[in-house]
DNA sequence: ACCTGAACACCGTTCAAGT
DNA sequence: ACCTGAACACCGTTCAAGT
């Protein structure tokens, strides 16, 4: 069989075989050999297409972070912007828990990173906000979101019944995870829903607005 | 020279070893070679006391969370409480950055980790709070807290100037490195006075006061 | 009971050789 | 230019052998 004139290999080939891995069975299941395996060729093949592993996964990472929406900036006061992009960015990194960590180091030199970080804050300038305050409330949003898909509470917590003996208030800690989502959903919803309140009677009395 | 009659080992060393190259070179540097060239011994010698290398980083987070002050829910109103527990919890996981991932994963059959979950979700319960937004409280926090200590978001954004040529907004992101503390810690507090605040509003409002 | 030395099945990465 | 095969310097973990 003659060589194909196409090459094997796509820098979108590995990316979206290796998210299905990071996906499926977590960060540690994706290694050299195993994308190789998979995508039908040797695994330093790979090295003519990325210079390192980590590159691979910074890569899986930014396609989550390019599903993000944050055209509301564009179109909507600056309340309802910041809940709505909160919404997705935390759906987006939601769909993909496994690769939270990564993302969670900052934008680094990610482009879909670094243009959502762009969108908020000029969007938060835009609105008139500080440009201290701005950064504050983009690292604050960061916060939230990463740290509610990095790990989810409920989860959190062994399935083991007896380990609960010693902790009074802990004795239906295990049933926590049968109610996972309504659990880590309504914690998440709760603090948005308290931060943008909160943004909003912070952002009247600076711009000297009586209640 | 004859075989000491004392241990040359024990789980205490391995864990304070282990938790000083955490510190100093993150987590990827402890390895069981590594660990037993500090501690002078063979690295399999260390599964006479630890079953995997993941049971060290274990107990080397949970020294971290047991350094947690979580005797305010017993001594103050819960508000307070809550704002001081929680500034004591950013504090321990601040100094200890490169654990956090570990620790993030939840408190699963960590001692400490299940003592503080414990002791704040009991010191909501006593002070009224029903039992399902004691969970969400307790979960918003913790969302709050591993989140920024886990990537500082301005040491997140590359040194490079010329990469944000392309984002209008992010012009001066490389200079958000010469200000970490005050733009890390200032989204932290903001994040920690906004919830407490909201949460305050939300208490009342469930007791049936009028503001 | 605890430590050693050798071994097993892995890693990421490099590089000369092939086409 | 891209892929292969062999190699290097690592991993965590197991286990028989020593004391």
């Amino acid at each position: 069989m003659a060589r194909p004139r196409q090459n094997l290999l796509t820098r979108q080939r590995i990316i979206e075989t290796a998210a299905a891995i990071v996906d499926a069975e977590g960060l540690e299941a994706v290694t050299v050999r195993r994308l190789g395996t998979e995508l039908g060729v040797q695994g330093p093949s790979l090295y003519n297409h990325f210079a390192t592993m980590a590159e691979i996964l910074d890569e899986v990472a930014d396609a989550v972070v390019a599903r993000v929406d944050v055209s509301f900036f564009a179109t909507h006061d600056w309340r309802s912007a910041l809940g709505l992009w909160a919404r997705s960015y935390h759906a987006a990194l939601s769909a993909h828990p496994n690769i939270v960590p990564v993302l969670a180091q900052g934008p680094g030199r990610r482009p879909a990173a670094l243009a959502m970080a762009d969108a908020v804050y000029g969007g938060l300038i835009e609105a008139g906000w500080p440009p201290a305050r701005a950064t504050h409330i983009g690292a604050l949003m960061r916060y939230l979101v990463t740290g509610s898909a990095l790990g989810s509470f409920a989860l959190g917590f062994a399935e083991d019944p007896q380990l609960y003996a010693l902790y009074p208030h802990l004795r239906d800690a295990h049933l926590l995870a049968e109610h996972q989502h309504s659990v880590d959903e309504g914690a998440f919803t709760l603090g948005l829903d308290l931060l943008i309140a909160g943004l909003d009677r912070l952002y009247a009395s600076l711009k000297g607005v009586r209640a």
